[in-house]
This record gives C-alpha cells, structure tokens and sequence, in this order.
DNA sequence: TTCATTTACTTTGTATTTCAAAGTGAATAA
DNA sequence: TTATTCACTTTGAAATACAAAGTAAATGAA
C-alpha cells in the first residue's frame, strides 16, 4: 500500500485541480471561462489552481483572440497526462483492495 | 460536471484519509499502529486525521488490551463506507470521462 | 474621445489544513 | 522505582485554499 500510496500525486488531490484536468483529459483545450464554469469557481481561485498546474508543466498556456475578444486556453501536456493517468492508477488500485 | 465535483468529498481528498478509508474498507479492523505503519506516517498526524474521520462519523473507535498491552482499533462505519463508496464513484465519473 | 465592459488575471488578506515534534497519562515490564 | 510502549494531545509553523478587490489590455458604445 506504500507504493500506491506514494504515487498518489499531491498536485492533484485538490477539487478544482482534479476537475481542470479531466477536462482537460477529455478536451484538447479548454478556455479559462470554460473551465470556471464547468467547476464553479472565482476567477482567482480557478487562476491559482492553473497555475500551479502550469508551474509544474502539467499544462501549458496558449493566449489568442477569438471574435475580438482576449481568449485563453488550456491543454494538458504529456507530462501532465502522465502523471494524472499515474495518479488516478494509484487510487483506483488503492480503491479495488489494496 | 458540476454534480460529480459536488460528490467529490473534502474529508477524502487527503492521502492519509484516502488510505485509511481504504483500508477500512477491505479490513473490518485495522490497528492505530498497523495505519501508522501503512501510512508512514508520525503519531500526531495520523491521530489528526483519524479525529477528523471519527468528527464525521466515518469511522469508530475499538479501545482494548492485547497482550497486556493497549490496543486501538478502528473501523468505518456504514455512513462512512456509503460517503467514501460515493466519493470514489464521483472519481470513476470524472476519470471517466465527464 | 471618453466611459464602460470583458477577460484573465494579480494582489491581498484571512481562514483552514497539514504536519512534525514534543509532551502526556495510563499501563506494563524490568 | 524507573523505563518503555501506546495512543494520543498540544503547539506551532508552514503550506494551501479561497474570496474579494484591484488591474491592464482590448473592445464597444456614446
């Protein structure tokens, strides 16, 4: 249980975090506004939580205009992929009995 | 996606939680010394979270002597069976995809 | 041109959580 | 009597989470 246990990815054990990168899983891109509505959040908290992400290179960023408006979107990297693959690994061993 | 995040629930999301639940749910009983060891973790943070589980009434607490010594053990209620059940399945949705 | 609005933040400040380390009381063991 | 073990509790520091308010850059409306 030890070696689940330490692959349980602390980076996303939180709600939001876990929410942005299943949708993240699922979809490509997901923009900011996307995201804050799919998870219900504030525009800070949701923004601390990318960043997190970002700073450990489990997403990256692209800034673009969209019908003249600031538009910015998410999209897992490989690593980030990994990671979250290896972390949900980790809990559904650790759920199915040790 | 906003339904599965709200069953997502926040006395899981800590791997300490998450492990003693887990345990608990294949043991009927399982020892403060055999979670400690599980877990590796120290005395005062295990103590921390097995409060805060017993606080919900996710767990129950077995005080005894075994071999002239003190032995606590605990177990998870139906409550805290039926939460965590949900918590996981809450997981499996998101995972899932969507 | 000026003012308002939107987006995607950043900043600020508070509250909560997490954790290790040290201390404690009750019991047994030497 | 002193030491040790168990299962904590207390303390305190650090990290985390969050809302609310503020901001810059761009567009839109008057």
């Amino acid at each position: 249980m030890k070696d689940i246990l330490k692959n349980i990815n602390k980076a996303f054990e939180n709600k939001v975090r876990l929410g942005v990168m299943s949708a993240l899983m699922v979809n490509e891109y997901v923009s900011f506004n996307e995201l804050k509505e799919l998870l219900n959040v504030t525009d800070g908290n949701l923004a601390s939580h990318l960043k997190g992400l970002e700073k450990e290179e489990y997403i990256v960023v692209y800034k673009e205009f969209v019908d003249r408006k600031p538009n910015t979107k998410y999209a897992a990297t490989s690593v980030g992929k990994e990671a979250f693959k290896k972390h949900i690994e980790a809990l559904e061993k650790l759920i199915g009995g040790k």
